[in-house]
DNA sequence: TTAGTTTGTCTATCCAATAAACTAAGTTTC
DNA sequence: GAAACTTAGTTTATTGGATAGACAAACTAA
């Protein structure tokens, strides 16, 4: 059975009041009249909803505005401490957690290092860096709205990380754990995702619809973000660009494919590269190249080519308004950012070249974190509309 | 000013509205009651709606149905023929066209070849065309409801052809000489859009809600449909995954990138490598290949071969739920097919392998003209949607 | 003080969906 | 074949939103 949700009068008010929110999270501080012009909603169910929105603790009057020739406004704005979020971002060998508002402002940061990579010892982690943000959260009227987390590997819809090669896991019903142990909304995504989430609302990407966020670290990934909305695939995950071939012909990869890209743009083709130069990390390798060493420089310049390339595919096939570089390779991007750019016009098709701008993260290491923290929040947003206010 | 369309009462019209005549469109002859029970609304309240699609002309009353024990019920029908839709699929060297109902039940079809492809005198064809179709068209409630047309190009949001190499065309504005001739709504796309649409509303994918259309002709060209709608990137154009890079170090293209995927896999390539055996022509070659040439068969498991790669980063990057292959190569099936899986599964994610279906076209060369017919008609729900009715 | 302006609320009205009663038109049972 | 039951579709009264317009409150300008 295909039972379409119907139209009644509950859904116009669940619209409306999701208007008159959005509006004055875009505009505040606002009056209930500007929101009413802005809205094109009737003055008086302005009123109405905007009652409704302070009874139910998102909304508050935070005194009167300047009067142009009459009676003064009195200005609203949202509760951004109404509630509380938390992102994690669970690296390789690192837990990223933060405490956010439901504007996403960061309200508590911790970094912890993870020495061992089971499931078992990292979930332990990842509780404990969890109950440290939730200890650090004001008291307020929703509580802690939900956590979300970002994974370097594939999700499925129930929230199991189905493949980490990086942290060797396999069927890690992570959103279960969570869920259990909290009680709270919970959202599990991919590292990339959550990256193209956050650079998308804090960062680089702000207000752009089309985006893709390519993370480059030990691998590739990609989040899409299409019409605004993260974009996945048939079965929940989509934007494996790490294992787009970009030479057929070239050496096997651990995939079953040949010649990805992530076996010449990434960390760990940089790394693998540079060992022979007598570099291990990246950052010293980047220290070398910030004390101009010949060599080094023109490693870099060619792994800027070889990101250049398959950013060209990428612009090609999704014509999107903005590439958007995150993650640690992200700190290159003085010594790799010309041979890139260079490449991406060389091989990108006119038409797509002339609207597509090319940016490199904001947020640094702290996209994917706060993107997670994000996901939670979008999460409280639409259980808060779906409910029959 | 971003003035989001507010809920009003009209707005719940509109969608209970369409909610009861797609109800009666999946499954029609249905009664009043049926649809009550099928869509949630009350009996009044369809009853009530029902009416107003008898007066507009949507919906008639068949007789009625058998009865369980009670009163018969009245049973509803769809009148198809309400109106008409004009779709074209605009060729290099032909123009196929089509009137259907506004089921996409094709009424007549006609197709001519294209001696010169300067915009002149296919424009006169085309209008030539399409007046013949619409001589055809039986009188009904809303006469020809919209024109929908595919292009070998990349079209822009006001219709215009920007570029179609095949045809030589650079900024022909086909929506608008269109629309000025006929005064009807009109709809322009890409051939493999348009194929895309095709395959899913009538053959090979229906019911897919993502999937890929890879039209391999000349070029190669793709359509994707996400979330059950066509996806087009920022500026209204994507999917040029014939020039997706299938080898960064290969063969320049004229696009400026190199090792292009459709250098490999397409009609155009096929035909470079078979002229040295002496076939000038796709039929040609698929006799002879009937006729058991190895050389042939050689030929034609390596084109599979060079679609698969193509098809498997199409598979990594989208996980689309079925990839369905159509155009002219689509005729090759037989010769191409096991290899073509074969490379697919070998070079594709385990995790997405397990859920794509790898189809090829139902509809042919029918599959473009069908998804333009298909473009019309949506135009035309969309319309009354929109309408206040 | 007076006139004009802007804000926000109040009131009467409209309109779509709904539940429940009702009419219509059948079938089943004995 | 009459009574009992079933199902289809309509009518009626009610509910709960949005709205226009009147209005009161609170301000500015002069």
């Amino acid at each position: 059975m295909t039972t379409t949700p119907t139209g009644d009068q509950a859904l116009i008010k669940r619209i409306n009041t999701a208007i008159v929110l959005e509006t004055i999270l875009r505009g505040a501080p606002l009056s209930r009249a500007a929101i009413s012009e802005r809205s094109g909603l009737n003055k008086a169910t302005v009123s109405s909803l905007v009652q409704d929105l302070i009874d139910g603790s998102l909304v508050r009057e935070i005194g009167t505005g300047a009067s142009s020739g009459g009676r003064k406004p009195v200005m609203l704005e949202f509760i951004a401490d109404a509630g509380h979020a938390v992102g994690i971002d669970l690296g390789v060998n690192y837990i990223r957690g933060v405490l956010t508002d439901l504007r996403g402002t960061v309200v508590a940061e911790r970094t912890l290092p993870l020495k061992r990579l089971e499931p078992e010892p990292v979930t332990g982690e990842l509780f404990r860096c969890i109950d440290s943000l939730i200890s650090d959260a004001p008291p307020s009227a929703y509580g802690i709205a939900g956590i979300g987390v970002g994974v370097p590997g594939l999700v499925d819809e129930a929230g199991s990380v189905l493949f980490a090669p990086n942290l060797k896991w396999r069927g890690v019903p992570l959103r279960r754990l969570l869920d259990g142990r909290y009680g709270l909304p919970v959202t599990i995504d991919n590292e990339a995702n959550a990256g193209a989430l956050g650079e998308q609302i804090f960062g680089a990407g702000r207000r752009i619809d089309n985006l893709v966020y390519v993370s480059v670290g030990i691998g590739i990934g990609t989040g899409l973000i299409l019409h605004k909305k993260l974009y996945k695939g048939a079965s929940g995950f989509s934007g494996e660009m790490g294992h787009l071939s970009v030479n057929a012909f070239g050496e096997p990869c651990s995939c079953g494919n040949r010649g990805c890209w992530e076996m010449y743009a990434s960390e760990r083709a940089l790394l693998e590269k540079a060992s022979a130069l007598g570099y291990e990390e990246l950052e010293a390798l980047l220290a070398a190249a910030e004390a101009g060493r010949e060599d080094v420089l023109g490693l870099l310049e060619e792994i800027g080519e070889f990101l250049g390339i398959g950013i060209a595919n990428i612009v090609n096939v999704f014509n999107p308004d903005a590439v958007v570089i995150g993650n640690r390779m992200s700190m290159a991007r003085p010594w790799i950012e010309t041979s890139l750019r260079r490449t991406v016009v060389q091989r990108t098709l006119g038409f797509h070249l002339r609207n597509v701008q090319l940016l490199f993260a904001e947020l640094g290491e702290r996209s994917a974190m706060l993107g997670a923290a994000q996901m939670a929040i979008a999460g409280f947003f639409d259980r808060l509309k779906a409910s029959t206010s």
